[in-house]
DNA sequence: ACTATGACTCCCA
DNA sequence: GTGGGAGCCATAG
């Protein structure tokens, strides 16, 4: 999967958020991982950031620290739609060590 | 075709 | 343990 990143990066990028379960959440090193690009995390936050799919839970992806990062009132968005999953979060930052998710599957 | 930018991360001081 | 700087990937201009 080091080829499929022809513009279809994003669309892989979808594909591996959507596999996220409510009440979980992943980052973007871990997708970055999952995808074999390593250090591309930065380039799955693009993803997000252009995320037009209604079906996908761009607000499960947070950075590796746990902290919601985006525009504050996006990220804010984010987190409370986090807590209401029942994902504890405090100021924009999330519980990773009890919600973290990275168990994807490149076959859906 | 090249440079600049960004919802990131890691390493070193 | 904290803070600052360099690195890496993909996209947009």
């Amino acid at each position: 999967l080091r080829k499929n990143n022809a513009g279809n990066f994003f669309e892989i990028v979808y594909k591996v958020v959507r596999q996220v379960p409510k009440g979980k959440v992943t980052t973007y090193s871990a997708i970055a991982k999952y995808l074999g690009v390593g250090r591309g995390a930065r380039a799955v936050g693009w993803a997000m950031r252009d995320c037009r799919h209604s079906d996908v839970p761009c607000h499960r992806v947070v950075r590796s620290d746990g902290f919601i990062s985006g525009d504050p009132e996006s990220a804010n968005e984010r987190a409370l739609k986090l807590s209401k999953e029942g994902i504890e979060v405090k100021d924009n930052f999330v519980d990773l060590a009890g919600s973290f998710y990275d168990n994807f599957r490149l076959k859906t």
